[in-house]
DNA sequence: GTGCCACGTAACCATTCGGTTGCCTGTTTA
DNA sequence: TAAACAGGCAACCGAATGGTTACGTGGCAC
């Protein structure tokens, strides 16, 4: 299971920013990550390794900078595994509708 | 924000685990969710009250027994908030369907 | 070629976490 | 009424976590 890292790589408000960051915009480098953030530079990049070893970042190497880049796959993972089984109690039509839908094949 | 206490509460294996346990068979008291698991039922009853803490979990006390209930709305706050933001990427037609059955009427 | 810049590595520190043991309270039940 | 049972509370402990400071390395620009 790491779903485990997964979990625990959601379990920090700091990380999860990151990941809003990158979400909002995709391949960012370390220095640009850290602006405006109240830690140092080694702590971010910390955060990423920790998001890196969850497999929820990727990064590439241009030149002397690291640019990182999101991955959404194991969120979705959890998302299918895990909530959709709770969800499921409240929203079961919808869900339904829902498999249904990506039965379907579109994207 | 207590989005945060929902994810470290989620973050340990053993508390998914206790989760998984009540949504099985809801309404189980302490020594019941100790069964066959290798922790002492103090160390079971602490993770019930992160649990507690995260709204993730309530209780009724039904003479000497504390049963516990599961209450998935947190989780699927979270999946609401969190994780279809990034679903969206990939399925953005079909999160237009789903937000729009919900009525949310946001795009 | 020198210095700046982006990043890596390592040691260190305080706090939190997950778990234990020990003991206490209250409620059943034999 | 005594014993067994469900649970509460608190002290304690080692390890993990989140952060720091200090210093090293290599690419790029002047």
């Amino acid at each position: 299971m790491d779903d485990d890292a997964v979990f625990r790589a959601l379990a920090d408000a700091s990380r999860r920013q990151l990941l809003d960051r990158l979400y909002q915009k995709d391949g960012q480098a370390l220095v640009e990550l850290c602006e405006g953030l109240a830690m140092s530079r080694q702590a971010v990049a910390k955060h990423l390794a920790i998001l890196e070893a969850a497999n929820l970042v990727s990064w590439r190497r241009v030149h002397r900078e690291k640019l990182h880049f999101i991955n959404p796959l194991p969120i979705n993972r959890i998302a299918e595994r895990w909530i959709a089984k709770f969800e499921r109690r409240h929203l079961s039509a919808l869900s339904a509708l829902k498999k249904s839908l990506e039965g379907d094949g579109n994207d």
